[in-house]
RNA sequence: GGGGAGAUUCCAGAGCGGCCAAAUGGGGCAGACUGUAAAUCUGUUGCGAAAGCUUCGAAGGUUCGAAUCCUUCUCUCCCCA
């Protein structure tokens, strides 16, 4: 199966330029996408990218992963309402650096591999490029009603587009021609709203004389109920553990639903049709076993962290979502239940609250902790039976003692079936 | 520059002197059902235990009483030039 199959019957392609099959087919070739340093690390909206990446290199290519140091500070406006803020140097720089680590996890980059993956920043082209130069050689090629017939300019003829922005489209597909003749770059891929970009690339090596080049854009992912993917209350899923625990990472995936799982598990893991197809078939035969949406979360999770923070995390759902009661939490000791909660919110407490013996549950829950924002809310909790204490529901507003503690110092709290939260006393 | 419409609780959007913490819908949260899914049904959704307190673009005013009336200001949209 070649690469563009592949992508395919995964559901990963969306729009492709006449010719792309058959180039890659005849040749291996390198192709790119590009990043953009807007954080220090990226998160799973760009998973799909460096899947991409991933497949392209298993196809026997070279990837090429492009960090937009330069254009980071200009601002892509397709698909923005607004006009963006820049970032600096200095910033860039550190995001870069974040998402290198990232890409380097997915990706082989070993130089030992033939056709191993290469990470380029556009600023390394276009520092010391001067605007002169770079409206006389690339300016001139490109037209303004080429560039005002698309649609990130269209949409904003409105609203307003500053000159910055409108020049976005221009850089972008500099990278291209740079990439097309110093390293035989011939297919840019990404996400679909970034055909325009793309083709104003393909259109000026064209113009430039470059080899023929080539480009393939992947869906915008979706989830069923409507609500953007990758988010959840807390905001973006991440990559990066700080941001996103393994634990909130593994949970986004467990949560899939079953359509969205079908879907998933064909974008974000490598798992042939084969078994993908079993995969499906057994779970509509036994749908509450949830076999995709398990099978999917571990793999990503494992590509994404580790194998050790998969089973971190599948033991601390089961103590959270299993039918493990306060007596099996109590058994925890100390480095178990952290292990465990590592990725649970938590908040201290000092130890001598507990003194008096007064201190009741709706203080440690609301003002010791912030975990409900108000008392109200507290009140509402305990009417609809949906508040518990080291996971065994509280009906009454109690004092808290010693007793209470898990492992001499902790108290799992929660809301409803998936919103907890550890209060640390020390 | 001239004329008109508007700004309401997370969003949309009613209310147009007391019965308004403010209809209705959406969203959020929770409960039931389940499979940590979807759909459905139910409850809930400013703060406060309560009395009550603070909210309807901002500031003043009228009134026993204002989201509702008046004045000024700020911002948004539409039409004409």
């Amino acid at each position: 199966m070649n690469f563009i199959e592949e992508l395919r019957w995964r559901g990963m392609l969306h729009d492709i330029m006449p010719g792309t099959e058959e180039a890659l087919t005849k040749e291996k070739v390198a192709g790119y996408i590009g990043f953009d340093p807007t954080a220090d690390s990226l998160h799973i909206g760009s998973l799909v990218q460096i899947m991409i990446l991933l497949h392209f290199q298993r196809a026997g290519h070279k990837p090429i992963a492009l960090i937009g140091g330069a254009t980071g500070m200009v601002g892509d406006p397709s698909g923005k309402s607004k006009e963006r803020n820049l970032l600096n140097k200095a910033e860039i720089d550190k995001n870069m650096a974040g998402i290198q680590v990232q890409l380097e996890k997915i990706l082989d980059f070993s130089t030992t591999t033939e056709n191993h993956a290469e990470l380029v920043n556009n600023y390394d082209w276009f520092d010391g490029f001067s605007f002169i130069d770079f409206i006389r050689d690339v300016g001139k090629h490109i037209s303004i009603n080429y560039m005002l017939a698309k649609d990130a300019v269209k949409s904003r003829m409105e609203t307003g587009l500053s000159f910055t922005e409108f020049s976005y489209p221009l850089i972008q597909g500099y990278d291209f021609f740079v990439l097309n003749r110093d390293k035989n770059c011939r297919i840019q891929l990404g996400g679909s709203d970034q055909w325009g970009n793309i083709v104003t690339g393909t259109e000026l090596i064209r113009r430039l004389g470059g080899t023929e080049a080539y480009a393939a854009t992947t869906p915008l992912i979706t989830k069923a109920d409507g609500s953007k993917f990758g988010k959840t209350e807390g905001g973006n899923v991440w990559l990066d553990r700080k941001r996103t625990s393994p634990y909130k990472f593994y949970q986004y995936w467990i949560n899939a639903s079953d359509e969205d799982a079908e879907k998933y598990i064909k974008i974000f893991t490598l798992k042939p049709k084969e078994e993908i197809d079993e995969l499906i078939k057994k779970h509509q035969e036994e749908p509450h076993l949830r076999l995709l949406q398990k099978e999917l979360a571990r793999d990503i999770t494992i590509r994404v962290h580790s194998e050790e923070d998969l089973e971190t995390a599948i033991e601390a759902s089961n103590i959270l979502f299993g039918k493990s009661t306060s007596a099996s939490l109590a058994k925890l000791s100390e480095e178990d239940f952290l292990a465990v909660f590592d990725g649970v919110p938590q908040s201290e407490v000092s130890f001598s609250k507990l003194d008096g013996g007064e201190l009741l549950l709706s203080e440690i829950a609301v003002a010791e902790t912030g975990f409900l924002p108000s008392n109200g809310e507290f009140r509402r909790a305990l009417k609809e039976n949906s508040f518990s204490l080291n996971k065994d529901k509280v009906s009454d507003d109690i004092p808290i003692s010693k007793d209470h503690l898990v492992a001499g110092k902790y108290l799992l709290l929660q809301r409803g079936k998936k919103k907890y939260f550890i209060a640390k006393f020390a």
